[in-house]
RNA sequence: GGAGAGGUGCUGGAGUGGCCGAACAGGCACGCCUGGAAAGCGUGUAGGGGCGCAAGUCCCUCGUGGGUUCGAAUCCCACCCUCUCCGCCA
């Protein structure tokens, strides 16, 4: 969320930074109710001191008809207060309300553009493997090395959930490993965290309220099933201050992510690239504010990495203003090669959320011991996301048979080299 | 899930209607003392918000949200969390 001192000192921007990302927020009602609301607050705050001051000397006074008389005229203060303070409640909601759905203002360097056709390609890295036969997609590989069985997984749950059997189902547990090792020994704190958090850490994160429809929740309980792992770091130093001396923050975490991808139905329903549940190593920086710029530069180098351990080729790609996501200033994308597919695959997404986060989880840091607080910035990567890894493993080490060549990195997670079809 | 106890500042811990944004102790910071240190003495030590160029000033916050009252940390209601015992369980 933004600060309201922010949107009053920089309304053009954030008009400006609105439309460049090709979404409305209503900043003049929004002025127009912090201006109600000040003045509200005002009146009401007088009212308040006035009662104050008249208490005390009710209580220090003897004088039975002087005190008769000033609690009548208190009882009448009082009301009035009601009266202001309920219309200054139904202000300030309407405000927050409002306030929540205003996403982050733009960087200044992010490439302009409507949506995802104006993404800029940084940098391509590793050439496309070309075949000598026609490469096979992971929805035939997969099922060929009895290592993805489709059918079983929409039998036990429904569309777009899968299993992993045998040497895939280990080829994902060895990514996983080797991602955290990496992360890890580049000084990221591991974590485990829960995969399932209450609606409120929902709101803090800036999923809710208004991507309601991609989550999973429980029926019963204030329970919501994690989207990412980002969710919940930042809950983590919810309502905190964070000492000085402490940042920056690197933590890395392995989850399953659960989304309820309800908006693409009918799409990508092949394989799954697209799927309800699936595991993500995921990086997350909390840092201060004159850091942000090259933790998100950090962050992006740890997400390349993988694919360039892997030998995977991959993209770098720079999301323009309208493909941004709500929290974020500025994004990276990394996108791995999937020749089976025939595509470009999505397997991170690098972003710095400047303090918006920070603000709506109510999360500071002290620059120094004696310093007041300030609000922290916030990032976060996917590092990577797996089973788009492991389709762009898969695809792109086939041999004509059907078996995978493992990628050097991964044989002592594997105990092998080669993933072979079943006789 | 059942029974009981409890949630106060950086920490411990007082406080049951006004003198309490909060005693006292500890911690921490600064000062005095000292050759230096310890001890001792003194001072300071929450967050948010409004107005103000500023100094400052006012409002709110004692788990959270309501209520009673001229006035609530203190009384009432609901919820959340922690601890102990029982039950259940990986």
């Amino acid at each position: 969320m933004l600060s309201m001192q922010f949107i009053r000192e920089n309304a053009d921007r954030v008009r400006h930074d609105m439309l460049l990302r090709n979404t409305a927020a209503p900043v003049d009602r929004i002025l127009q109710l912090d201006e109600e609301r000040r003045q509200l607050l005002q009146q009401v705050e007088h009212l308040r001191a006035r009662r104050n001051v008249a208490s005390k000397a009710i209580g220090a006074s003897r004088d039975r008809a002087e005190r008769e008389v000033q609690i009548t005229e208190m009882r009448l203060v009082g009301e009035e207060i009601d009266r202001l303070d309920s219309q200054l409640r139904k202000v300030e909601q309407e405000l927050q309300e409002k306030l929540l759905d205003v996403p982050n203002v733009v960087d200044p360097s992010v490439p302009p553009g409507p949506d995802e056709h104006s993404n800029v390609v940084v940098e391509q890295v590793g050439a496309i493997p070309a075949f000598d036969f026609p490469p096979r997609p992971h929805w035939e590989l997969g099922p060929l090395l009895d290592g993805i069985d489709f059918d079983r997984g929409v039998k036990m749950s429904g569309s777009r959930f899968f299993v992993l059997r045998g040497g895939v189902a280990r080829l994902q547990r060895a990514l996983i490993q080797l991602m955290l090792n990496e992360h890890t020994a580049a000084g990221f704190t591991e974590h485990y965290l829960p995969d399932m958090l209450s609606e409120e850490s929902l709101y803090a994160s800036g999923q809710l309220p208004k991507f309601r429809d991609n989550l999973y929740r429980d029926a019963e309980e204030d329970y919501y099933w994690i989207p990412t792992a980002e969710v919940a770091f930042v809950n983590l130093y919810r309502n905190e201050i964070i000492p000085a001396g402490r940042l920056p923050l690197r933590f890395v975490a392995h989850t399953p992510c659960f989304r309820r991808e309800k908006m693409s139905a009918g799409r990508d329903v092949r394989g799954i690239k697209r799927v309800h549940q699936f595991e993500k190593v995921e990086l997350f920086v909390y840092c201060e504010p004159e850091q942000s710029e090259g933790e998100l530069e950090l962050l992006v180098r740890r997400a390349r990495l993988i694919p360039e351990l892997l030998g995977l080729p991959y993209r770098l790609v720079q999301l323009c203003t309208g493909d941004l996501g709500f929290n974020a200033t500025k994004t990276f994308d990394v996108e791995v090669w999937s020749p089976g597919v025939g595509e470009w695959l999505e397997v991170s997404s690098a972003s710095n959320c400047l303090d918006f986060q920070a603000r709506r989880a109510n999360i500071r840091y002290r620059p120094t011991p004696e310093a007041g607080a300030r609000h922290p910035h916030m990032l976060n990567a996917s590092g990577l996301a797996l089973v788009r890894t492991l389709i762009a493993v898969l695809e792109n080490f086939q041999q004509p048979d059907g078996s995978v060549l493992l990628p050097e990195v991964l044989r002592p997670y594997m105990g092998t080299d080669l993933l072979t079809p079943p006789a």
